[in-house]
DNA sequence: CGACCATTTGATATGGATCAAGCGATGTGG
DNA sequence: CCACATCGCTTGATCCATATCAAATGGTCG
């Protein structure tokens, strides 16, 4: 499964001298930390999957570089986008034995994988590693509680929501510079293309935000796109 | 926050029975049954709240009788309901400090109210107790991404997704008796009242169900509903 | 019985989907 | 290096599912 699209493990030199740093005791520092000592790196190539629904949740993961998208498909085709990772991002992390979802690299991507069951291992000796990793579902629940807030949004709000949601994650300042195609916003929104071109070019004539290129928006009035939230 | 609109915490006589059994250990029963031994029982009016949003979460709930809804109000006054709760079941559980969404007694209802504290403490002793409290909130996480998946659907779909897990949640046979009325159940789903009425009218003039009053509902074909889910 | 509330049903409006065409950037082969 | 195919995106025209507005029906409780 983790063969399949991509390159074999290996440790890149980059990796190599992070890793050989002291190894600090488990509470010393949070988990998310840790998995650079622990992972292997791995590279996916634009589009590939790194594992798909209800594939054995061995391996956790962690981005490194590049932006992931998980997904389900349906028997009539369509396909809701559940999350998006970034550089810092850890995904796949199940407490059962399978996916519920597939992932994908959205674009070229580094990765660490990690496998589960030393992450396991090491919750049953350390009762902050165990909470941590409860946290991190805690989180994920969270935010997915949050996304399906937005499903039952006009398609307006939904865009403000997301491109509020992009600027808060990957941009220092007002302009964001978008990873994933529209057919990607579209999917995780659950609106047409068309409708979130449409919007996207309707905040532009409202002057909330500008596209000087397709995947760059920057945001002009925040304001305007936080009263869309409710 | 407990007493605004409830009975003060009691043990009623069939709590106590129980009670009077000797208590098994830890790892002997999943943590749901030893909040038997652990909550107070406390009583809540129909429509009376349980906790609101953004309250501190000191306490987690377990229903012995009745239903619970849980929900969000947004600004514009519209509400999403995050879930239903029936007898065996168990809310309120957060990780953070704050519940997420404000809870309601739908009918009236007979929770077990127990200290999140004393859970907690349980799970820094026993690594299964902290398992099971991971395991919960993962399941949480994976109701509402289902939640979620069926907010994209067509009105049909969803209510025959909401007719499926509800028959299967508090039905032995094909009828089920719903506890929740018509906005709750259109909250739920991200529709109008109207709207859902006329699709369960559509689906019994398809025969795919049957509504001997508006709150019992009998499943006549499952197949056909099942088809809708996709 | 009568008031009230939940539900159903009907008529119309509308937001977003669908179908279709055009546009701009990127890359490829002649 | 240019012509052309391709791909992602935008824009336009029309359609349809669901919302909205409105009224009728039915069940419940004082």
């Amino acid at each position: 499964m983790l063969t399949q699209t991509s390159l074999s493990p290996h440790r890149s030199t980059a990796f190599q001298v992070t890793r050989s740093a002291s190894r600090p005791s488990a509470a010393a520092q949070t988990l998310l930390d840790q998995i650079d000592f622990m992972g292997s790196p791995m590279t996916f190539a634009r589009n590939a999957e790194i594992y798909g629904e209800k594939e054995p949740a061995d391996y956790v993961y962690k981005v490194i570089s590049g932006t992931v998208r998980t997904y389900k498909i349906f028997d009539d085709g369509r396909r809701q986008i559940g999350a998006f990772y970034f550089p810092g991002d850890l995904f796949g992390l199940e407490v059962g034995a399978e996916h519920q979802l597939s992932a994908e690299a959205i674009e070229k991507c580094v990765v660490l994988v990690v496998k589960r069951s030393a992450l396991i291992a090491l919750a049953d000796r350390d009762t902050d590693i165990a909470r941590w990793l409860w946290s991190f579902t805690a989180g994920e629940l969270s935010r997915v509680q949050k996304h399906m807030l937005i499903l039952i949004k006009s398609a307006e709000e939904r865009v403000a929501c997301f491109l509020l949601e992009m600027a808060g994650r990957l941009a220092m300042t007002d302009a964001v510079e978008l990873p994933m195609s529209r057919q990607d916003i579209a999917d995780y929104l659950g609106l047409t293309i068309e409708t979130v071109s449409r919007t996207l070019s309707h905040l532009e004539a409202k002057a909330a935000i500008a596209l000087p290129t397709s995947r760059r928006i920057e945001l002009r009035n925040r304001k305007a796109l936080h009263h869309l939230n409710s």
